[in-house]
DNA sequence: CATTGGTCCATTCTACAGAATCCCTTGCGG
DNA sequence: CCGCAAGGGATTCTGTAGAATGGACCAATG
């Protein structure tokens, strides 16, 4: 299972817990490790070819992101990820997303949102034909557009924060995707350009109140769709 | 300086991290570590008598929560508290408890609703006579109201976050609270009793959008209120 | 069903390697 | 002769490894 990616981690000294946590995080994001499962330190130590001292440090962070869960004496399991757990967490990034549209309304540089805008437009307008490249262009319009705000925001907190929570969205977004195949979420890809198009809209606009709505539409309408193609695949312990 | 406070830790195997991490906090809540110190991982040790795995491990945690910042190779100074920091934790605290009082609208036992009102009235009409008796019912009361709204909101994860929010505003108030002296204090505390009957009120009448609002308002004046705390009497860097 | 022995593994300790910093020296310019 | 900057070495502290400790679970036995 573990044995498919030997993932050897080679940073300089310091940065081994950083780069460990990241590659986790991967993990988890690409199924590789399931909602349940038992994190065995020692094996973590081989596969990474580190010592397990780094390997517990990053489990200790990943439990503070809230990956993971730590039992005293008994080590680390993955978190459950079903559709409770999605909808818990939309919920609460819909509410700092949407904080963060107000906060950061009127302060982007409109040149950005423009150039933002025609990219989406133009991926909004393909339908579904090649795939990977269109979702890769996708995911990296999505984090320039929540970038870009969180930024403007002006409030640090709340851009560590919604990142926390975009780290968390991603690996239940990953999981579903490996459930579900691929083919239903090139749909979703082309509506979630077009919500993006609204809320970029409202931006430039200088309209708050629209932006915000369109962001908590944004939001709600990708918490329906993941959770539901979780349940749909998954067979919830 | 930190000899004071000898602080040893004699914890069952296995919850000396945890354990650290709770003295490490209440340290920060109590002035005894201020903003920018830097952690020494070998004196933590000898303070509390472990060695300094489970003190780095603590650390992580406490940057995992945001009270402390991580260099790598450098170590750990402990974040800096300024007026600009309780206005971002506040921003996100705001967003999120009145997300909270939304989802908890008309789902919280009127029951409980009617004793905290009770309560809070017999606590706002006194005025600012026994001094810390007061402040230590006040607290109870304003972690009793959290607690319920966040409970009702029927969001384990969204508990969770606001949970963690509690304890960095609780961190900033204590070390406003040691700058200022505790005269003025008392004097928000009855403050915080009205605005409190405010939302319980709005609860009761199941009007989410009142107990919203007043939600938010409660937190804005704490904002204000802290953060003036805060610059009137540090010198900040 | 309670007990006990064994095994696995999380946790903690000790020791060491390497990075960052500090301080002293040395060389140069005033 | 004094001040200042640069270099280098010592010190201090972090990060990692590997060993030791003891808790949790399982299975076999009474």
């Amino acid at each position: 299972m573990t044995a498919t990616v030997p993932s050897p981690v080679s940073s300089p000294r310091g940065l081994r817990r950083e780069a460990i946590v990241e590659s986790l995080l991967a993990d988890v994001f690409q199924g590789r490790l399931r909602a349940g499962q038992h994190l065995v330190t020692q094996e973590l130590a081989d596969r990474y070819a580190v010592s397990h001292t780094p390997i517990r440090e990053a489990l200790i962070a990943l439990a503070g992101i809230g990956i993971i869960t730590l039992a005293p004496n008994r080590g680390a399991i993955v978190r459950q990820v079903g559709a409770k757990e999605v909808r818990e967490v939309c919920q609460v990034r819909k509410a700092l997303e949407c904080e963060a549209v107000r906060l950061a309304s009127g302060r982007i540089p409109p040149a950005e949102l423009q150039a933002l805008a025609v990219e989406l437009k133009k991926l909004a307008g393909r339908t579904g034909a090649n795939g990977l490249r269109q979702v890769a262009k996708a995911r990296e319009l999505d984090s320039r557009l929540h970038d870009l705000i969180a930024d403007a925001s002006g409030n640090q907190f709340l851009k560590q924060e919604l990142n926390r929570l975009k780290l968390l969205f991603r690996a239940f977004r990953d999981v579903a995707w490996e459930h579900d195949g691929a083919h239903n979420d090139f749909h979703r890809l082309t509506e979630e350009a077009y919500e993006h198009v609204v809320i970029v809209e409202g931006l430039l606009a200088n309209d708050a109140k629209t932006a915000s709505r369109a962001m908590s539409r944004h939001i709600r309408s990708g918490m329906v769709y993941w959770s539901r193609a979780l349940t749909a695949s998954t067979k919830q312990m």
